[in-house]
DNA sequence: TTTAATGATACCACCGTAGTATCATTTGTC
DNA sequence: GACAAATGATACTACGGTGGTATCATTAAA
C-alpha cells in the first residue's frame, strides 16, 4: 500500500529539481540527465503538470518548462490528486444496499480519522518545503 | 486510494458479527444471512482467519467458527497485514541506484510521518472497540 | 531547411484485487 | 452406514489501475 504512485513521485522530484534551477527554463533532457527514469514517462508527467497549470511550456529549440505557480504554492496533496485522484481512504467498499451503516459505520469512522490526519499533512507540504 | 481492501473489510465485519454472537459458534451460512456478500469469498476470508490463528473451526454438521483470540485482542492493523501486507506507505519507488537520498529524502520523511500516525491509530483499534 | 524541443494520443504489459469453481474431508443425524 | 451439512485446500478467471512505450504533429531557433 503506497501513498504515492511513481507518477506522483516523478512529478515531485522533477519539480524539486526545477525549483533548484528556477527561474531558468528546464527541458525534459535536462531532467533526464539528473533523474534517470524513462523518458516518455517523464514527458507525459511534465505535460500533465503543464495542462494542470503548474508549468509554462515553450516549444521548439531551447524550449522547455518553467513555473507558472511558484514552488511555495505547489502543494503535495494537489499533486497527488492530479496524478492519482483524491486521497479518500475510507470509501465504503460495500454496495449501499448491504451496508446500512453508511454514517455510523465505526470502521469508516476510524479510517476517516486517519485520512484527516494524512490530509492535514499532505496539505502543508509544498515543493518549496521539500527542498530543505 | 483505499486503506482497506474488500477482503479486510469483509473480515472485520464478519468478526464484529461473530463477536456479537460469541461464544456461540457461527457458520458461513449464518454470516451470509447477515452480510450479503459472495459466498466463496466469505469462506476464503474465514479460512484465512482460521489459518492465522484468530478463529477455531469445527467441520461437519453444526460446524462453524469461533474465536481463538478474543475480540479485544484482535487488532485492526494485524488484520490489514494479514490480508494486504504491511502498511508501508513510503517505500521508495525509485531504483536504489537512482535515488541517492534513501535516508535523507524529504518526501519519504513526510510520508513516513503520515505512516506513523496511521499505524498509531490502526494499532489501537480492535474488533471489540469497533462494536460500540 | 534542419533540428531540437513540446503537444497529443493511442497502445501494451504486468500485477494485485475480486470473484469463481471444484473436489476432498469431517461429523452429526436418521 | 448413508446422507447431508459444514469446512479444507487449491486452482482458476476477470478486471482495472499503474507503469511504460510508440508515433506523429506542431512549434521555433539556428
Amino acid at each position: 500500500m503506497n501513498l504515492l504512485t511513481r507518477n506522483t513521485d516523478y512529478a515531485v522530484r522533477a519539480l524539486i529539481y526545477m525549483a533548484g534551477k528556477a527561474p531558468e527554463r528546464v527541458s525534459t533532457a535536462d531532467l533526464l540527465r539528473d533523474l534517470r527514469l524513462p523518458r516518455p514517462f517523464m514527458r507525459k508527467t511534465l505535460q500533465t503538470l503543464q495542462k494542470a497549470g503548474y508549468l509554462d511550456s515553450v516549444k521548439g529549440k531551447n524550449g522547455g518548462f518553467s513555473f507558472l505557480i511558484s514552488p511555495e504554492k505547489i502543494v503535495l496533496n494537489d499533486l497527488i490528486v492530479l496524478f492519482q485522484g483524491p486521497v479518500s481512504m475510507g470509501d465504503c467498499l460495500f454496495r449501499k444496499k448491504v451496508c446500512s451503516c453508511m454514517r455510523t459505520c465505526p470502521l469508516r469512522k476510524e479510517i476517516k480519522t486517519i485520512e484527516s490526519l494524512a490530509l492535514g499533512h499532505l496539505r502543508s507540504v509544498t515543493v518549496a518545503s521539500l527542498m530543505r
